[in-house]
DNA sequence: CTGAAAGCGCTAACAT
DNA sequence: ATGTTAGCGCTTTCAG
């Protein structure tokens, strides 16, 4: 800096107000200063301004994983929002076990970032509070936290409104595959569940525990058996809402192997929108997730610039249901094994 | 630090020596320091010690976004070994015109971090010399650059070996579905192809330019024509190689849809092993995308360490195929229109 | 093995 | 509108 401002024939403190868009300098002065910091392809070292500002210019993200397609498009949807906003974005991705205790043992994101965001992250209380001695803004997102800023969509109204679809179909028996998440790392909300019991009362439709089962999110043959239980019963559902796309493939899967026919004898209907939906022709209601990203890091941005900034917001994104082929009119007779 | 060292009772040199983990520090000292720093919470803040060593601790990694499965596994291996090596993860998607000038314009990685990741990320001329100009290490991961550490599977290897395998299976009229990238993000090389000609080559099998298709990598009715083109030739393909398992799945999704049944009448055969190559049942070339990208990683924190490391250095991972059930025996009369 | 002192590159008063 | 000065919190000589 000092040579740009040698080169520039003046003072350090003016390329310092030149580079951070000051007001206070005068156009030609600017000029000089740019040129010379354009010849000495000169750049700010944050870490020399972060000592003194107290502000380090970047915003920490934490997350369970990297390889989910929500996740992606979650940061995908905040990395143009911060770079907009001059932001550089640091991710955390902690999964296993070890990684988790080295996280909240070392929290390197203490002085090291000055917002964090937490991103459908399930914590334990201890680890709740340790992210509160980060001394730096919390922002929840697809999850939310009382007392500190969230943004997340409405997992009630949308379950309620993906269960109505099923029963305007005319649909009685509706089956719900939720997630078994024994790592307990995904943050998952019952809202969902409440959101389908809902509607079944809504319509005056009895509430039946053994259509409700829980699958594992990812792997494994439970899903298989689930659907075998569900399939075999007296009065068989005519309809699955999966709580995740994920589910929802996996069961498109299986119902494919066992020549269920979709939507013809099983209408099934997803939640997300993942991708890849639209391919497997999968019915489903669309989360916002990119927006929701987007809309963290703006109140990140936000907060960050005004210390007097609510930390306590609440965003809530709407979710849309995305008809497509894999629900359809309940069979005329639904108990009946036939095509 | 200076409470630490006064709480310690020692200077803030020993405080500093201390959490370096240098071994110029007494048992009891450490101890006691350790015990002051836990009491204080204190943490290291890198912006000083990056202003003095000239080191941020942290690796950046650009990106041509951040939706696809490849990218995130990619990152989900680099995560881990960072962590390790105690260093934070700075992530740049640049994916539109405008992100893209920005960050080629900007570099914003310049000063804020010890060394850049680029992962399957298209360059043109100008842009890949100002990545030079940010004078510090380049790692190109998923692709080669000559004179530069590089990390990449063998493409042309892997692609020979995955025609073998059709050719073994029977196959004559093995079609090739390759991307066409307008917007230039992704990088891919020719490298399949060519694999792909030396297999046919090697067993004696006449290239017919016809079977080789360019199609929209995400999404467009391209697919479609395409198909329709093969499927409609005198002599249409019995096995087609898909380029990557994304333009296999919207193939075997296409090919559903015309009821044209795989691997019966067409086998199918991908390349990644995409996580949801398996819901599938597609065969494909696996690249061992984490991996990837924890060599990547590992290479980053060996030059950073190292001044006098090899920078050329390339990394060549191995591809395996994985067969599934979306590649079979060709059929008895490949020009039988029937199931 | 430990302490004292200088300074990394920048910004924030305060002058001018 | 611009220059001067005094640190920000750490690491690194150099002494002891």
């Amino acid at each position: 800096m000092a040579d740009v401002a040698q080169r520039a024939g003046v003072s350090p403190s003016t390329v310092s107000r030149t580079m951070r868009g000051l007001s206070t300098v005068s156009p030609e002065t600017r000029a000089r200063v740019e040129k010379a910091a354009r010849e000495l392809s000169f750049s700010i070292s944050r870490s020399a301004s972060s000592l003194v500002t107290g502000r380090t210019g970047r915003v920490a993200v934490l997350v369970p994983n990297l390889e989910s397609w929500f996740l992606g498009a979650a940061l995908a949807g905040m990395a143009p929002a911060l770079a907009e906003a001059g932001m550089d974005m640091l991710v955390y991705s902690v999964t296993t076990p070890e990684e988790r205790a080295h996280f909240f043992d070392h929290l390197p994101a203490r002085r090291n970032a000055d917002a964090l965001l937490v991103v459908s992250f399930a914590l334990s209380p201890g680890e709740r509070a340790r992210l509160d001695d980060l001394g730096i803004p919390l922002i929840f997102v697809s999850q939310h936290e009382e007392h500190r800023a969230s943004v997340y969509v409405d997992d009630a109204e949308a379950a309620l409104r993906g269960t109505r679809h099923l029963i305007n179909l005319g649909h009685r028996r509706i089956a719900y595959l939720e997630p078994a998440d024994p790592s307990g790392f995904a943050w998952s909300s019952r809202a969902r569940l409440d959101g389908y019991r809902t509607a079944l009362a809504e319509a005056g439709i009895e509430h039946d525990e053994e259509l409700v089962r829980q699958v594992a999110q990812w792997q494994g043959p439970v899903l298989d058996a689930a659907v075998g239980r569900l399939l075999s019963m007296a009065a068989p559902p005519t309809a699955i809402f999966a709580e995740t796309d994920d589910i929802a493939f996996r069961l498109l899967t299986v119902l494919r192997g066992a020549n269920v026919r979709v939507p013809d004898r099983v209408s099934v209907l997803g939640f997300d929108d993942h991708a890849m939906a639209a391919a497997w022709d999968l019915s489903t209601m669309a989360q916002p997730v990119r927006r929701l990203g987007r809309e963290a890091a703006e109140l990140a941005h936000a907060v960050i610039g005004d210390p007097e900034a609510n930390l306590e917001r609440h965003v809530v994104l709407p979710v849309e249901l995305v008809p497509r082929g894999s629900t359809g009119p309940a069979p005329r007779s639904p108990v009946a094994g036939g095509a």
